[in-house]
DNA sequence: ACAAAACTAGACTGTACAGTCTATTTAAGT
DNA sequence: ACTTAAATAGACTGTACAGTCTAGTTTTGT
């Protein structure tokens, strides 16, 4: 007759909440299980109760993290027309990495991947490398489609991502006193996009 | 009737190298002052007395460690050979960007952006912003000469120098276990000069 | 109702570390 | 050579924090 109470979700939850947005602020090191606690509304009894120690509290924050990131909707239809689709995935994949959430857990996981490489690697593949992998997808389609001429999608793809980054990326991780205003970011998405298309359009299409 | 004495320039020195190797090794607050002054073979106390405190103590290390950093040395003849140079240029960055030192420095800055938004600044001038200026006024020689038609020449070195990362940048950036080979980032370089040739190519030779 | 698991509060331990103090050694100016 | 500022080593102080322990309270399955 074991008796089994599962414990409180929700503290559970709230746990990982306080943890992960202090770690994202401000590290691994310079976070304490007290704060933590006191930010959980809980106690610290409760911390180590639910998650052994401090460590493991970190994996299972970034993991959750991970989780509840939703990146990118390629909902790519319209594949006639490479400009749009790539300038919207160019505005929706910019948008992503500047924002706060992606950004922080970004910086927290590479800098910690030399502490903790296996939670380095669960952002690796839930973002970066899932990302790349549905965008070469999608080169490959404008490829089949024959909308473009892209020999390695990989390649394709990964050009195009990091070229998106830009100064706008640069400045921010560097939180950088000036930043780009919002038409020069928009006027580098077009141009870069622009830029892209040249770079493979088909053969045909190339003097146009 | 003042005397002057100077402090042991050695032993300044001995502290800062231990110090930037700790604190990129380590981060900033997992290391301590103690084992900086064991490491440079010091006292701790002659620690304090070249550098008033930890953070005074981290702004000097990454600074000496910019100042140390030559990055790239654009020696650019033959410009009239745009995919030699684009090539040379890509191989000197790759090979820049993944060495160990610059990787390093690269992450604790991007780490403390937040906390040190002036050691990160010193960074960034140093290392990032300065590449792309050079490599800017690169493009704007190719267009000048010529050779490539470059309407906007920091957009270029942007979309260039961010191409280049690819994906062996990211793989570093989280530490991943595996790696790709020497042969797939040649090939990515090789395909990606090509491209950003093709797409910078003057109007009458896009259809060469 | 009641038994046991989950939670809480807070004291406690041991360790690590930033920064200071003190006593000693070193070396520059005369 | 001698004086004295500068530099040094290492002990010391106070704080912070990971993780444990205890004693009591709440919740929940039966």
């Amino acid at each position: 007759m074991v008796k089994k109470r599962s414990k409180n979700e929700a503290k559970r939850q709230q746990i990982l909440d306080a943890a992960i947005n202090l770690f994202t602020e401000k590290g691994f090191a310079a976070t304490s299980m007290e704060v933590i606690a006191k930010n959980a509304d809980v106690s610290k009894q409760t911390v180590y109760s639910h998650f052994g120690n401090k460590d493991d509290l970190f994996s299972a924050s970034i993991e959750g993290k991970c989780e509840s990131l939703h990146i990118l909707d390629l909902s790519l239809d319209n594949l006639s027309d490479p400009k749009m689709v790539l300038h919207q995935l160019a505005k929706n994949f910019t948008e992503f990495i500047i924002s706060k959430e992606a950004c922080a857990v970004h910086k927290i996981c590479v800098f910690e991947s030399n502490a903790y490489p296996q939670v380095s690697d669960i952002f690796y593949q839930a973002g970066p490398l899932k990302v790349t992998n549905e965008v070469t997808q999608l080169m490959e389609k404008l490829h089949d489609k024959k909308v473009l001429h892209i020999e390695n999608p990989k390649h394709a793809a990964l050009q195009f991502l990091n070229m998106m980054k830009g100064e706008l990326w640069m400045q921010i991780e560097f939180n950088t006193k000036e930043r780009i205003s919002q038409q020069e970011v928009d006027e580098y998405l077009r141009n870069s996009v622009d830029f892209f298309i040249r770079g493979y359009a088909k053969r045909a299409e190339r003097d146009k």
